[in-house]
DNA sequence: AACTGTAGGGATAAAATTGTCCCTGCATGA
DNA sequence: TCATGCAGGGACAATTTTATCCCTACAGTT
């Protein structure tokens, strides 16, 4: 992150490195997106509009520290950049599906269950 | 959570589903936890000592209301409490040891990527 | 000269999450 | 009576994450 962290994070255990690399608000829509072929910044951001410019970068930064994507610029004007995915990125890919068709199949049964608590508040 | 939150969550993509069910940072363990038999509040928070009772309940609460655990409360006392995976509950379990067995998998790389990181530093 | 597009980041604020400390209630056993 | 085990939660603080606002730099175009 941008400073220092003070709690030291116990990544002994597998799921608290999956939550690491992959549970930043943004981190799964860039990956897939990535891996889709949207490389580049402004076209990222187009794809997540509600995210902004800022969180995206910081979210980048730390799938590059993390060994999940590289950033590639181009030495031209204007500044060109682009981003892939690692070899260890693409490892990420049947997982993030995972979750994804998880969620996707539960929504309704989860959508339902919260509109049943709103009448009870 | 504990208060009203001001920024809607726009859980249209099944990703942003299954992180807001098992994103919490001990929720995953939980889950698991209840899976195989540990069921009552004292015996998880021994089996996660790390974790406070508090933050424990916490996440436990949340896991109700989100239909992946029932609690069962028995009228005796010293009181008794029982912690159960819904039906639905346990549609998550495949996907839990998924991200477990990823995690556990690139643990060595990734923990090899962030000593470099510190040399740099 | 002013404006656009492209990429990036500092400073600060808000929100969300997690941690700390301490209290309740009840029954049992010493 | 006092301490212990069990379950739970209020009040508050610290930490972490995300959002808002505004700035830089550069080249080409109008």
């Amino acid at each position: 992150m941008m400073y220092e962290k003070k709690i030291p994070k116990d990544l002994n255990c597998g799921m608290s490195i999956t939550l690491e690399i992959i549970g930043g608000k943004w981190k799964p829509c860039l990956i897939d997106s990535i891996a889709k072929g949207i490389r580049r910044p402004g076209e990222l951001h187009k794809n997540h509009p509600d995210a902004t410019k800022r969180v995206l970068n910081l979210h980048l930064k730390e799938l590059g520290d993390h060994g999940v994507i590289t950033k590639i610029i181009y030495p031209v004007l204007p500044s060109k950049v682009e981003y892939f995915l690692t070899d260890f990125g693409k490892t990420l890919l049947p997982l993030i599906s995972h979750m994804e068709q998880w969620g996707s199949e539960y929504m309704p049964v989860f959508n339902e269950l919260q509109k049943k608590k709103l009448k009870h508040v």
